[in-house]
This record gives structure tokens, C-alpha cells and sequence, in this order.
DNA sequence: GTAGCATATGAGTATATAATCATATATAAG
DNA sequence: CTTATATATGATTATATACTCATATGCTAC
């Protein structure tokens, strides 16, 4: 039962980090996966899952395949997608995740970055990270 | 986290259709048995589940325990509730039982009727409920 | 006390889901 | 056409969850 499948699709950790930072913007599969260091085949499967039930939608451009929320689904379960909203804020690894994806973001990174030189992306993601706990390296 | 617990608690289609008849009203472990046909020890863990995160509560009397949807999850998670209740109406298996749970409240059982005579009460909230199917038997 | 019933739980099995590695497919660039 | 990269997927393993049977616990009634 699809309603059932959407719960279920929405009861994992990975899923909902994933949602987290697709919420801001859309994002291709390695900076997801660069900003959430899980792999490829992991974050792939999660996303065949979530477009599947149609909380997501993708589209292809060149080698790249860019995820976003979708928004029908958001218009369909107002209730639900708000509720998923405010939990992303309680539950700590999206709050990390957050941060890392601020910072993805504040360096102007992209694919290609990732692409060119994908450790220092996570050095520079990771560093700043650590910035927001108060560690004080600048 | 207890965040992502709840939704896994939520993403169970047997739990979903416990909720659903407790949403009405409190009742006790052999009425949700007999109204869903689940077995006692299933139902017993998915109540357990569903009390160990919070969504319901139980009130012992006599030899029997008595289950209710929990005020204080209901408030502390308001929308997700809201879905929760709408989704009810689309779940064809809920609709089913919820005619099934009319039914056992408009003969007036008890869980004394299930103790003393638990097939009469199973014929009769089924009976009823091929009425609803317009099969015209009464 | 004993007998009987309601519920919970230990132990085992069945099933579903997640993770991982290796590889296929598709696109881009040379 | 060849090579490199991004993503998807087959096959396997690991893990989590659901279900079931048998039994324990606790309450009632006698």
C-alpha cells in the first residue's frame, strides 16, 4: 500500500539525511555523497527508493543525474513533509549535515571540484565544520 | 534517534491498522485480536513497540490491559498525527477494519463476549460487515 | 490452594531491508 | 575509437524486523 511505502521510505536515517540537504536545493549524486561520505551505490539505491514513491524527481544533465524534492509530493502530504521539516532540526547528524552543506556551499564548490580534486572539497567542508563547534582553526 | 524510531514505529502496516482502531477509543489487547485477526503475540509486540516510543499508553484492569493513543504524542507531533489520521481514510485494510470495530461496538460486545463466546463475536462483525458490501443479507 | 484466562516474552524462523563489492551503462573528452 | 567519469544495478552478505510457537507471569474465580 503506497501509504504504507511512504513511511517507510521516510523511516531511515540515510533517507532523511539525504531529504535534508535535497531540501535546500537540488544536488547530484557526489555531492551528495561527498557532503553525507556515504557511497555511491549506497546513496544510489536510497535515491531509486525515494524516487520510486515519488518524494523525489531527477533529471539528467550530461554525465550528472541532479535530485530535488518534489514539490507535488510536498503539496500532497503538507502535514507529513512538515512534520519531516521540523525533525531534521532535532535529529543531530542533519544539523551536522547542514553545517557541512553550508560550507559546501560557501566555497562555491561543484561536481567539478569534486571531480578534479574530491579530497580537498572534504578537507574543506570538514574543516569549516569544525569551526562551528567552537574549535576557534581559521 | 527517537525521531527516526518513530517513523519506523509509523511504517508497519499492522501497527497503522492498531492505531487506527484505538484512535476511536480505548480497548484492550483480546478486542484489537479479534477485530484485526492478528495473532495475540504479534499484537503484543507491535503494542509494545508502539508504547516503548511513546505513541501509546496502557492501563492495566483486572487481567486485562487496556491501550489508547497517547495525548502527549498527539500534541508534541501534531502533524504528523494529522497525516497519520488522514491516511487512515486511504488504506484500504483500515477502512475494513474500521467497519469491523462499528460493527463489535454496535452489538454492544465486551471482552467478556470474546472470552465466553469468541467465534460468535467473530461471525457477528463479519456478517455485519458484508452488509456494508451491500450483499443485503440481514 | 487449583484451574482458567489475558498478556508478555524467550527462542527460533522467516522475511525484508540495508550495505557492499564488482560490474554494466551512459556520457564526455581526447 | 579509446579512456575516464557518473550513475545504476546484479549478486552477495549483513542486519533488522516481523511472525510464530511454546511458555511464563499475573490476575480471577472457585
Amino acid at each position: 500500500m503506497k501509504q504504507v511505502k511512504i513511511m517507510k521510505a521516510l523511516a531511515d536515517e540515510n533517507r532523511l539525511r539525504i531529504l535534508n540537504i535535497l531540501n535546500h536545493r537540488l544536488l547530484c549524486v557526489c555531492e551528495i555523497e561527498t557532503i553525507l561520505e556515504l557511497n555511491q551505490s549506497n546513496i544510489s539505491r536510497h535515491l531509486a527508493k525515494l524516487r520510486n514513491i515519488g518524494i523525489i524527481s531527477a533529471n539528467k544533465d550530461a554525465q550528472w543525474v541532479h535530485y530535488e524534492v518534489n514539490n507535488e509530493f510536498k503539496v500532497e502530504n503538507p502535514e507529513l513533509w512538515g512534520h519531516i521539516e521540523k525533525i531534521f532540526q532535532k535529529i543531530s547528524i542533519c544539523l551536522k549535515d547542514g553545517e557541512r552543506y553550508e560550507n559546501y556551499l560557501k566555497h562555491g564548490f561543484t561536481c567539478k571540484n569534486i571531480q578534479n580534486d574530491k579530497d580537498f572539497v572534504l578537507k574543506n567542508i570538514e574543516a569549516a565544520e569544525d569551526n562551528v563547534h567552537g574549535l576557534g582553526r581559521q
